[in-house]
DNA sequence: ACATAAATCCCTATATGTTGGGATATCATT
DNA sequence: AATGATATCCCAACATATAGGGATTTATGT
């Protein structure tokens, strides 16, 4: 099944911001709707999965949006970005934390966290190490005299890293210490 | 000199907007303060050339810190994320392109363009098959086979690679690849 | 006609990486 | 006391990459 997330809301800039925080956490793209009258135009977003966002003062346009709400496939995450009151609750600006939390338990209860989120293969400290070293495109004896060990060392750990991770190219390592974080991009020569 | 850029705005969704569009087209990083009155926090902002980016609608609350708009290594940048309406003029939502396009005059007015932007170097559309496969992970001789040619040809193409980019790794040439959206990180095994 | 850039091919030597075996010491858990 | 995981070390054989030369063909602009 296909997944996608709509945001709807006039600012680029929010757009932007709502792309870096879910594609850097769970892999997901974003489409951007400036404004609820040109939702019609996205004829294609009815047969899957939809997580819209939206400007929780326009909840009242949404709910009119019989077609939307009455999809099961489709879920909302409501977000203010402006202090707002209204007769019931005071709302502030949405945390990053706070949307990531929401995401998540969307995505828990649609079971497509998994598909998400890179399994957590649990490397050791020292293949950590390694892998890190690896990414910043060291060779295995470099790697070992700036860790203090033989080559042989390096050598078994990297055999470990492939074999846990499946995946054997150092192109791949790499990427997979940049999307897990062990190393920043800019770092690596 | 240091480079800064200041991000003063309560929301982090707009700050990862703008770290998101100063980051892929200049390599900038960007300190997100939330309010005016914790800028006093920060005290290593004055010897660095910084570029701030406030709410239109706080520039009176600006003018009157002294410090800040009295140094000649301090620009603005002044946006809105709603729709605004003063005696003189109406706002809108600040669009990406003019935010892109403030910041190179800002940036080339200060002749800092340059080290920001990541220098063009021209590759040829061979050069830029074989980089692509290498960043896929792929090896010389396959790299030859599926692009039918020998691998003598494949290692000429590195060497000239390598020598216009100055990029001697594997690990280097991905995230070269990556940054420059000649490969999607999703596709690298 | 000549020069230049691009794309292709070839060779040799050396450096590095990979694979498939080992082995030993330490520490925490059962 | 036995087990398993981690970290360390070693070897040999083979595979690949890098660095240093070259060379030829084709197309393009002067």
């Amino acid at each position: 099944m296909d997944k996608k997330v709509i945001f709807i809301h006039p600012s680029e800039i929010l757009a932007k911001g709502f792309y870096n925080i879910l594609n850097s956490s769970f892999g997901m793209d974003l489409i951007h709707i400036p404004s609820i009258e040109m939702i019609s135009e996205y004829s294609q977003i009815e047969k899957s999965f939809i997580l819209f966002i939206v400007d929780i003062r326009l909840m009242d346009k949404i709910s009119e949006l019989d077609f939307l709400v009455s999809s099961n496939l489709t879920e909302f995450l409501w977000f203010t970005n402006c202090e707002y009151k209204d007769d019931e609750s005071f709302y502030s600006y949405s945390s990053v934390d706070q949307i990531l939390m929401r995401v998540e338990t969307i995505l828990k209860n649609n079971n497509l966290l998994k598909e998400y989120i890179i399994p957590a293969i649990e490397l050791t400290e020292r293949e950590t190490d390694v892998l890190k070293l690896v990414a910043h495109g060291m060779s295995n004896k470099d790697i070992g005299e700036k860790l203090f060990i033989s080559i042989h060392t390096v050598i078994s750990h990297r055999k470990n890293i492939t074999e846990k991770l499946g995946i054997k190219s150092i192109s791949g390592l790499t990427v997979y210490a940049i999307l897990n974080k062990l190393v920043e991009p800019e770092k690596i020569t």
